[in-house]
DNA sequence: AGGTATTCACATGAAACTATTCTCTGAGTTAGG
DNA sequence: TAACTCAGAGAATAGTTTCATGTGAATACCTGT
């Protein structure tokens, strides 16, 4: 039966759009100026302005809780200072990768790989030496007289996965450069990450020290505003809308781009109602939505074990008894042999509840029951409205 | 009663293993001169 | 003899397994009063 959804597209199309330009929601926007960020503009254009001389510029070292303008600050005056440099004619380049990126710059062979092919080297996914990658990236950096300033964005997840060697091969790099120098701006979200770092690696590392201090509500609200203008049309936003969205991302250590994804969320959902004005409750809506779609998005792509993990978790865990790892290892070894899984060891399964831990699905915690042991006493910390779908999800999934 | 020793049921760490994907190298093969 | 093919050695990586060691506190076991 086909549904004629004309009359549907036309309404769609008649209807007055909330957005003039949602980009500016969006979390990869550089706004033109950046609000309350001068201080670290002015520092970081400071540390990097000797390479418009060719001079190499200081290490530097950015710290600051996500969402709190770290990326968005480099990336502003990478861009300023990369213009300067073309009207100068000065032979500056500047790459930023995010170190967190799956399966292009989480490791280091693929790290130097990815500034290889930068070079346009061609660089295979597999087989060489990471010894082989960085020769090959050398010989080409070394071509020519330049200065080259690498932004390694999330570094902490880099160092935590696979050390600090690569810091170390790094820094090392400009001994072996003759025509080129390298400079390093390292961007972490976790303050203390230097702490339990190389010291020599720290040293050269962070010759200059750039910190981010979470924004307050105010400053949220000032953001927000400067953002919706660009994005809406006027007066589409109910009073104190933008004072709620500031008060709930500063909640959560002032995370500007929870923020504005808030806002935009909740746009999305007025827009779909049909409502000519963004409301307060639509705020509550979106954060609901918000958090939802994380969840099911988590759960979708987990690979198949954790989703069986997590199915057994859900059939331990009925009417909110407390349970812990031997009984939900019980019931997923059940579960495997329902639907033909191989099982796999308590080891590993509890590192699978680890990780669901870290996504906030669900709650465990380390408990020692004395004279019974010790294991993780665990909680599902979904919201019980979704707790359906999340059901349909997994047994569509292992075919239950 | 108060103190210490045990003991449970895992947690947590490190290293080794497996399977897959992909490269490089050099031996053997082929085809043209 | 140069070009080609192809097997074998070796890397990177994700996901595990194996082995080893750690651990918080309820209980069992003393000990002296």
């Amino acid at each position: 039966m086909k549904k004629d959804l004309g009359v549907f597209f036309d309404n769609y199309l008649n209807k007055q759009p909330l957005f003039l330009d949602k980009k500016a929601l969006q979390s990869n926007f550089t706004p033109a100026n950046i609000t309350h960020r001068d201080e670290q503009i002015e520092h970081l254009a400071a540390v990097l302005a000797p390479a418009l001389r060719m001079d190499k510029p200081s290490n530097i070292f950015m710290y600051g809780k996500t969402g709190s303008g770290k990326t968005c600050v480099s990336k502003h005056v990478t861009e300023q200072i990369l213009e300067a440099a073309q009207k100068k004619k000065v032979n500056l380049h500047i790459y930023y990768l995010n170190c967190k990126l799956k399966k292009v710059a989480d490791t280091e062979y693929r790290l130097i790989a990815e500034l290889a092919r930068n070079f346009h080297i061609h660089i295979p996914s597999t087989g060489l030496p990471t010894e082989d990658v960085y020769k090959r990236f050398v010989e080409q950096l070394d071509k020519e007289e330049k200065l080259v300033i690498l932004i390694l964005d999330e570094i902490d997840q880099l160092v935590s996965k696979t050390g600090d060697g690569i810091l170390y091969n790094l820094t090392r790099l400009n001994g072996e450069l003759k025509k080129c120098q390298l400079s390093i701006i390292g961007i972490s979200n976790d303050l203390m990450f230097t702490d339990n770092l190389d010291p020599r690696i720290k040293s050269s590392l962070s010759e200059e020290e750039l910190v981010f201090p979470p924004y307050n509500a105010l400053q949220l609200q000032d953001i927000l505003r400067a953002r919706a203008e660009i994005a809406f049309k006027n007066n589409i936003l109910e009073s104190g809308v933008i004072e709620k969205c500031a008060a709930y991302a500063a909640r959560e250590h002032g995370d500007a781009r929870r923020a504005l994804e808030l806002l935009r969320v909740s746009g999305e959902l007025a827009e779909r109602k049909n409502q000519d004005k963004i409301k307060i409750n639509d705020i509550d809506e979106a954060e609901e939505k918000i958090e939802k779609d994380r969840v099911l998005d988590i759960v979708k792509t987990q690979p198949k074990q954790s989703q069986i993990a997590l199915y057994s978790i859900m059939h331990t865990c009925n009417n909110g008894k407390q349970i812990f790892t031997g009984d939900v290892y019980e019931q997923y070894k059940e579960v495997c042999k329902i639907i033909g899984y191989k099982p796999l060891t308590q080891r590993r399964m509890g590192d699978i509840i680890a990780e669901l831990d870290m996504f906030g699905i669900i709650n465990a915690r380390v408990v020692s029951k004395g004279r019974y042991g010790r294991t993780k006493e665990i909680n599902i910390a979904i919201p019980s409205n979704s707790l359906d779908k999340i059901n349909v999800i997994l047994k569509e999934g292992l075919g239950i």
